[in-house]
DNA sequence: ACCATTTAGTTGATTAGTCATCTAATCTTG
DNA sequence: CAAGATTAGATGACTAATCAACTAAATGGT
C-alpha cells in the first residue's frame, strides 16, 4: 500500500453503514441534519408517549400555554408551529376530544375560532415539562454555551436561504 | 427605562412569532434544529414532487443505487436509512408497484428478500440528482467549508447522546 | 434429531397526514 | 350598498405511518 489519500469515514457515514463517501460536504451536512433531528424527535416521542401526545400536539399545547390566559385563533397557532401543520383543524379536533383544549367561535369576527388550553391541558404539560427538559439536556446539553450559540448561528444561516 | 437587560429576540423566536423568550439555550437550539430540518425537508419534498417521490422513497432509491448492482436485504435498507422506517415493507411495496425497485427471495436463506433498483429507478434518480443538489446548495451551501465541518462536529456530538 | 429461540419480513387494524374543495363571514371598491 | 375578492376554517377522499401480532425459515443447544 502506498499512500492512503482517503479521509477517515465520518461519523454519519458510519452510522448509516455507508460504503462510499458523500458526494459533497453539503450533502453530508444535510444528511447529518436530517438524521440528528430524527433521533431528537424519537427521543421526544418517547418522552411524550406516556401521555399519548404527539410532538405536534405537544407543540400546540406549548403555544397555547404561552399565550394563556389569552386564546389564540386557529391559524395563529399554525403560524407559530415548529413544523408546518396543514392539518391544524384536525390536530385541534383531537386535542379538543381529549379535553386538553377548548374552542369557541369569536363574537366580533365569526369566522375566527378561539382556542385555549384547559386546566387538564395545563396539567398534562406540567407532567411533561421535566421529561422533555431531560431530552433536551441529554442531547443538546452536551454542547457548551458557546457551542450552542455557534450552532444557532449556523442554523439561522441555513434557514435564511429564502424559499 | 433604566437598563435593558433583555437580549434581542433570536431569529427563531421571531420566525415563530414568539412573545416570550426561550426557557433555556438548550430549548432554543432544539427548536431551531427541528425548525430548520422541517424547512429543509419541505424543499426536498418540492424537488421530488414532479416525480411523485417522497423523501423516504428517495432515500431508499439512493441506498440501492449506492449498492448497485449488488442487491440489499430489506432490513439492511432500513438500517441505512436517515429516518427510522418501521414501514419499510410497504415503502418497498410502493416502489415495486412503481417499478422502481425489484424484489426476489434469496436462494440460500429463504427468509431474506433481495431488493435492487431497476433501470427505471436509476432513470428517476438521474432526473432528480440536479434538483436535489440545488436544494442542498441553496440551503446548506450558504456555509463555508469550515462552517460545514463545524456544523458536522456539533451534530455528531448531539447524536452521541446515546439512546 | 428435536424443540425453543432468533431472525426476516409481512399483515391487519388503527391513527394520522395531505390536498383540494367547500362554506361562511368579512372586507373592498366602485 | 351590492358584487367580487379575501380570509378563516372545516370536510371528504385518499395516502401514508405506526404498532402489535403473525408466519416462515434458520439456528443452537441438549
Amino acid at each position: 500500500m502506498l499512500i492512503d489519500m482517503s479521509r477517515k469515514p465520518s461519523a454519519i457515514a458510519q452510522e448509516l453503514h455507508q460504503t462510499k463517501a458523500f458526494d459533497s460536504p453539503e450533502d453530508e451536512a444535510a444528511v447529518a441534519l436530517l438524521r440528528t433531528v430524527d433521533l431528537l424527535r424519537a427521543d421526544l416521542e418517547r418522552a411524550l408517549a406516556p401521555r399519548s401526545i404527539t410532538p405536534q400536539q405537544y407543540n400546540v399545547l406549548r403555544i397555547l400555554r404561552g399565550s394563556h390566559p389569552e386564546p389564540l385563533a386557529t391559524l395563529q397557532i399554525a403560524d407559530r408551529m415548529i413544523e408546518r401543520a396543514p392539518g391544524i383543524t384536525r390536530l385541534l379536533d383531537r386535542l379538543e376530544a381529549a379535553r386538553l383544549v377548548g374552542r369557541k367561535r369569536c363574537g366580533e369576527d365569526r369566522r375566527i375560532v378561539h382556542c385555549s388550553i384547559t386546566r387538564e391541558g395545563l396539567a398534562v404539560l406540567a407532567a411533561l415539562d421535566e421529561p422533555v427538559r431531560e431530552v433536551g439536556q441529554k442531547r443538546v446539553g452536551r454542547l457548551s454555551k458557546s457551542q450552542l450559540a455557534n450552532l444557532l448561528q449556523l442554523l439561522d444561516r441555513i434557514r435564511e436561504g429564502l424559499s
